[in-house]
DNA sequence: AGATTATTCCGAGGCATCCTCGAGTTGTGT
DNA sequence: ACACAACTCGAGGATGCCTCGGAATAATCT
């Protein structure tokens, strides 16, 4: 793990991906707090070598998170385009939503990185409160808001609703969008 | 700590109220999940007599809501007589999110608290969504409602905006709040 | 007061993490 | 085949959870 530009000893590259592998299937499982001695075991591999690969619990969920979140982004990129903005702006919610279902905790963690500059999870962060910004310009051009909002208001709809599908069920919290939406938007007329 | 009906002996009683004084200074400091052999040393008790007070970390919460509860409760009944339905929901639903913020990480143990009957906090949930549910009820009567919710949705929301309040801002938690709140009451002619 | 007893307290100890670091091992280029 | 950088290992210090048997002590009885 030098920062070199030269490729990764073979023996390395196996390491890591398996490492991702079991730390996927570990975090579906237990949630985005599992034992990371568990993850390395289960990797066949000791504790210091996970640590030497990531140097700590989120730069792995970061990793875990990247490609996922290309296409969560290439997705937010289309919904631009779509013809109506409100069922845009609403079914981007529900993708962000459904994304944090991935692993039980990981709503807490993308709201805690919103402001944490230093969290390997910022820039996602960021770049989704930026879709959400886009979306809500687009709709209020439409005159499809009954009220004003920002991308961070979404951003918060989002990761509450996330919570509250792991904490109750993803039913309720889709009733906790509902409502919001409802304020948000002007009636379908 | 015997069930009988005796008076706990003197030295029982100064710790246990040490206990929960310390306690309490701890999980407003530092949340829920503070070391509990830190409340103990900071008591100047060991560990053991901790728990030999409260069997779990939930039990001594919940010793430490049930006076706060009481009061939230009685608030809840008086927003019941007041005369705009609406505006008593509304006000509800910040009541609880300002208890809710007395200690870091309260809102999960509650949203954990409502589903699960073995919880010590399991009561004040259920009574929680039971004063939302005749919130709700006196303002559908009274057609202050745009939409139809329980109970259940208003402690969802409660929650929701508490969390988001720990994990962002006091302000984003009442962004969120107002955006459903708007979603669900008639407009105020 | 002194003895008796039920109650309460203590804290070492077993277990599970987290994370670090020096020493040992191994892939790779020459 | 050699040498060295790159990598791996896992013991070990720190912290936290919770239990349990023996010590301490407040309350009660004589």
């Amino acid at each position: 793990m030098t920062e070199s530009g030269r490729r990764p000893r073979a023996d390395a590259r196996r390491n890591r991906e398996r490492l991702l592998a079991e730390a996927d299937a570990v975090f579906r499982a237990q949630g985005t707090n599992a034992s990371l001695e568990g993850i390395a075991r289960r990797a066949g591999v000791a504790i210091g070598t996970l640590y030497a690969h990531f140097p700590n619990r989120r730069a792995l969920l970061g990793t875990l998170l990247r490609q996922r979140n290309e296409a969560l982004f290439d997705r937010g990129a289309d919904l631009l385009d779509q013809p109506s903005p409100a069922a845009a702006l609403t079914a981007w919610v529900h993708a962000v939503i459904a994304h944090a279902a991935a692993y039980q905790g990981l709503a807490a963690m993308l709201a805690e990185g919103v402001d944490d500059e230093a969290s390997e999870l910022h820039q996602s962060c960021v770049q989704m409160t930026d879709i959400g910004d886009r979306l809500i310009a687009r709709a209020r051009q439409a005159g499809a808001l009954r009220r004003d909002a920002t991308g961070v208001d979404i951003f918060a709809l989002m990761n509450a609703a996330a919570w509250i599908a792991e904490q109750m069920s993803a039913e309720q919290a889709g009733r906790l969008v509902d409502l919001a939406m409802d304020g948000l938007l002007a009636p379908t007329a």
